[in-house]
DNA sequence: AAGTGGACCTGCTAGC
DNA sequence: TGCTAGCAGGTCCACT
């Protein structure tokens, strides 16, 4: 579910209130993607310092290491008082004297691990890959192309893999090809540089218009405050196979690339 | 080495 | 109404 503008908006809706908070209580449910690395005990009586991101995942600091959490497909966090009782797809809670972080993730392919510190051990080796940041000002058209240029994936794909650039996921990497013109399928290695510089700005400025609108939800998303997100009343493309272009009023189309359904329109996205 | 497909897990929806 | 197949926002890993 969570691409970058939701995860982002999730860190923002609970990062200033865990701050300094006192970790009092740890509590596991069924075992999520990996296993947390460490005694939950170890945890408690420690103070959670700052909330960071790193393409999708969140990077919690604790006094000693901190906490990796990934919220997969279907993983969403809460940030609040009286945590209500655990429900069937609450796999962590993280009791602090400031209210419970709960992840609540029905897929279970989300994660929270333990680790030395961001950049070593557990989560250096899961963020190694990690391309860009989109917002990062190295994350040019030249940078793009070069690096498209390398690979003979569908463009899609190659933007979908998160070692060029991270945090567009299946909804924005849809979109923002729309936005740039660009068909799905056309191999990365033959997208000119011009192409690629509409592109890098396609990809910040779908994820930043989303972060605006606080993500998509599709179905459950919720931020750590419980509120939705309204990008997908704004889909171009995602989600839209048989109905008509909002700009030329084509039939989008849905296609399958590397397992994953692909939208697009036609006649506004070309190879 | 890069590309491809399977794996993980549960819930919802459309169709019979 | 009830069952089943197909689909879903991610990404690691094994295999070619």
């Amino acid at each position: 579910m969570p691409e970058l503008p939701e995860v982002e908006v999730t860190r923002l809706s609970f990062a200033d209130r865990i701050e300094g908070a006192r970790i009092t209580g740890v509590r596991l449910g069924k075992p999520l993607r990996w296993p947390l690395g460490c005694d939950p005990a170890e945890l408690v009586a420690q103070k959670v310092g700052a909330v960071t991101r790193r393409g999708k995942y969140l990077w919690l600091a604790l006094e000693r290491g901190g906490l990796l959490m990934h919220l997969g497909m279907s993983g969403s966090l809460a940030f609040g008082k009286p945590a209500a009782p655990p429900g069937p797809h609450d796999h962590f809670d993280l009791v602090t004297g400031r209210g419970t972080l709960r992840l609540t993730d029905p897929r279970r392919f989300g994660a929270v691990v333990w680790s030395a510190s961001a950049d070593s051990g557990r989560a250096a080796k899961l963020l190694a890959r990690l391309g860009l940041e989109p917002f990062d000002a190295a994350f040019d058209g030249a940078h793009l192309h070069a690096a498209l240029r390398k690979r003979k994936v569908a463009v899609k794909q190659a933007l979908l893999g998160g070692e060029i650039v991270v945090g567009a996921g299946n909804i924005y990497a849809c979109e923002a090809l729309f936005d740039a013109g660009i068909d799905p399928r056309t191999r990365s290695d033959r997208i000119s540089r011009p192409r690629a510089a509409r592109l890098a700005a396609a990809v910040r400025s779908t994820l930043a218009r989303a972060l605006d609108l606080g993500g998509s939800t599709l179905r459950d998303f919720r931020d750590a405050r419980g509120m939705e997100g309204a990008f997908q009343l704004q889909a171009r493309v995602y989600g839209r196979a048989g109905q008509p272009c909002r700009r030329c009023g084509g039939t989008v189309r849905r296609v399958v690339q590397g397992g994953r359904a692909s939208f697009f329109c036609p006649g506004c996205q070309r190879r």
